[in-house]
DNA sequence: CTAGTTTGTCTAGCAGTGCTAGGATCACCA
DNA sequence: TGGTGATCCTAGCACTGCTAGACAAACTAG
């Protein structure tokens, strides 16, 4: 019965035009401007319907980051060389703050607790893990780990005005130069 | 007159009881569980009373965090070398998960930007760059801040369970290893 | 083509949030 | 003792996330 699939179709579509709405909004005004009911504004339905497509605000918040963790998966893949990669990494941080705040600073949202760690954040790390390999005499998960700590804290701390805004590049170089030796 | 300084004295005593009732909250549920109406309920007042003491709620959790600045500062005071630093640093981290949210990861807050860097946080911060400066052959501020990154990104990614949660000693090893050369 | 059922959506509302205006009550001082 | 000011609380506003129940549309069956 293709009218059937038709509606599925619709449904899946009006579900990505929320997670849409939500991104906009929030790379906009900032996530504590993402409210429901302007959520079903701009999707121009009403409130309910949200809750038909996701569990509650977060599991929004939620679609949104994974969104964001597939983009940056595919800069980091782009990317080359230590130095290509923490480019790409800040600077994806940088001009989407909202969005690197749903994945990876906003406190509920995907717990990403044992196991069920989305397989586009796998290859994300796997970017940087390949990135760092040839730095590494062993053990290279630890140090991928540090790399994107590194590069995390560097981001955030930056985003938050906490480090010499025009300095992030001396920062970054110096962390290639601890890492590469 | 010494009935008015009284009145001040137990003025202030009161907003340090809002500024305690506030942290203790938030370590025990969290900040989300942190409401005016609680906060008001603890201190045995109403709600009005939080604003004649802080302009919003916010204010109140800059409050908390400036506490745990100070707190930090202290802890890294008493530690010495590079791996005492860091250790000190990411257990204050772990053992107040919510107190280091209110300093260095929630939104609002304390802007910290350009200038008003509160004397406890400079501080602070010296202490860092104390520790890394025997490896910093120039500009030892540079270094010192992506120091303070690492350890930021470490504390708040394992924080997330984002980073395998038995491993944050090698990492913490790895980090020292990168500086010391 | 009609009757009944299911599916979809919306209106209205609940409990809770931060914050504030206004009135009441207290302590002080002449 | 009477007035004055500071202090505090009650009540309420506009907003939040979320949900129950009414309503209408669409599909199914006779």
């Amino acid at each position: 019965m293709p009218a059937e699939q038709r509606k599925a179709k619709a449904r899946q579509e009006r579900g990505r035009l929320i997670v849409a709405a939500a991104r906009k909004l929030a790379e906009a005004e900032g996530w504590e401007a993402v409210t429901t009911r302007k959520l079903a504004d701009k999707v121009e339905y009403s409130q309910p319907v949200l809750y038909s497509h996701f569990k509650n605000m977060d599991a929004i918040a939620a679609a949104v980051a994974l969104e964001g963790i597939e983009e940056l998966g595919v800069e980091l893949k782009k990317a080359t060389g230590l130095r290509g990669l923490a480019d790409a990494y800040l600077s994806f941080a940088a001009e989407h703050p909202a969005l690197y705040q749903a994945m990876f600073v906003r406190p509920t949202e995907l717990t990403f607790a044992t196991g069920d760690i989305p397989p586009s954040l796998r290859a994300a790390f796997q970017s940087l893990q390949a990135g760092v390999a040839p730095f590494a005499k062993d053990d290279t998960e630890t140090l991928t780990e540090l790399f994107w700590s590194s590069l995390h804290g560097l981001a955030t701390l930056q985003a938050g005005s906490r480090l010499r805004p025009d300095h992030q590049h001396h920062r970054v170089n110096r962390l290639i130069a601890l890492i590469t030796g």
